[in-house]
DNA sequence: TCATAACCCGAGTAATTGTTCGGATATACT
DNA sequence: AGTATATCCGAACAATTACTCGGGTTATGA
């Protein structure tokens, strides 16, 4: 019997400490970046990594063990950046009143994955230990904390059959939608009808 | 400048004709379905699946050019299963009363998935190359046409500010929630409870 | 029945790719 | 200045994998 699921190792060999050192693994990560967008993760070998940084093969494997490594460390860094972003952008739409609240997250939401729209195509299509990154873990989860925040805040006109149900639901489909608009964005609607859409979509699902 | 993207030849080299032919490919191909779920798309190789379906290397290069197109002959013809089943599913649910029909019509769905629960998941998560396929063309097209239908026989009650927005966006959301349904299962609530959940979610959103 | 076509096969080849290792260079520290 | 530590490197080795090719077997159908 062949191991069921094959443990990938994504840790870093070690941590670069002087400032060349951290130079040259910031620029294996550019490098990582600019080739998934251009070959696609599947062409992607340790070796083109090296050489389209600039660096020698050595020097990679200094600190990345190995293909899989490097572009965990990618993706980590770059979801971290947008985590962070949707995260302001939800403490500034606290601030407003509350049917603005929704569209404006939204929108930031959009906006952070835009940024690096090709990069997070691939990455969620071609990627195919996504799902085994511990990363993959903790977002859901603060998807759905703040899902369950927002729904606490409208709690007196919020109610659901099922909270619990309608949380996961919600998280789920919340996310799909925008990522969905993102990578696969329709040819004659714009952008701002569809966040107007979306937003009066979600709000009439939570408040009936 | 490297190919941006390269073009996969997902195409059978010949079509089998004789019994013993079929039976051949249809090993490979069950062969390719269990190693699949059992090592995952990464560790599979031509080779193993040669060896798994008890026939000899050559004979798999007779009928598939490479690694892909096997995958993508396994994933076309269980996608074309589940989407029969589906569209049945609906053609039953347009019998029913309007609040039973939506609510029958995602179980549906969810059972179609269900029975291929492991496979369905390896292939949405790692198959690299699922974008590019065809038929993630054609399914969405067709989930949107079954959606515009549904759209219009509510047409009375149903009002949407941005109807092709609002349908662009259900399609996507109902997708990932019946998907994520299947592969991503939360602890402590029943198939029931979701479904439930789930269809009041919608109807909410189309009715308001 | 015999000729033709369809089918099956697996050892061997070619190419790709991952990864190491010893040695050279740069920085930090005392 | 001198020692230790961190860094950098790429030719070369090891392993994997896709894929071919020539030859044998089985079905077809005239």
């Amino acid at each position: 019997m062949t191991k069921n699921t094959q443990v990938i190792d994504f840790s870093m060999r070690k941590q670069p400490v002087q400032q060349r050192s951290i130079a040259l693994v910031a620029a294996l990560l550019d490098a990582t970046a600019r080739l998934l967008v251009t070959i696609g993760y599947i062409a992607i070998t340790t070796n083109k990594v090296a050489e389209k940084a600039g660096v020698g093969i050595g020097s990679l494997y200094e600190y990345f063990p190995n293909k899989e490594s490097l572009v965990a460390a990618l993706i980590e860094r770059n979801s971290l950046e947008m985590v962070k972003k949707i995260q302001l952008g939800m403490e500034r739409a606290l601030q407003k009143p509350h049917e603005e609240a929704l569209r404006f997250w939204l929108e930031k939401m959009v906006d952070a994955l835009d940024e690096r729209r090709d990069e997070v195509r691939v990455v969620i299509f071609e990627v195919p230990f996504l799902r085994q990154m511990p990363l993959m873990e903790t977002m859901p989860k603060t998807l759905m904390n703040v899902a369950f925040s927002a729904h606490k805040r409208a709690n007196d006109r919020v109610q659901f059959t099922y909270p619990k149900a309608a949380v996961y639901h919600l998280t789920s489909m919340v996310s799909a939608a925008i990522i969905n608009m993102v990578v696969h964005p329709p040819q004659h609607i714009s952008r701002e009808i569809l966040l107007d859409e979306l937003a009066e979509l979600i709000l009439r699902a939570m408040e009936g």
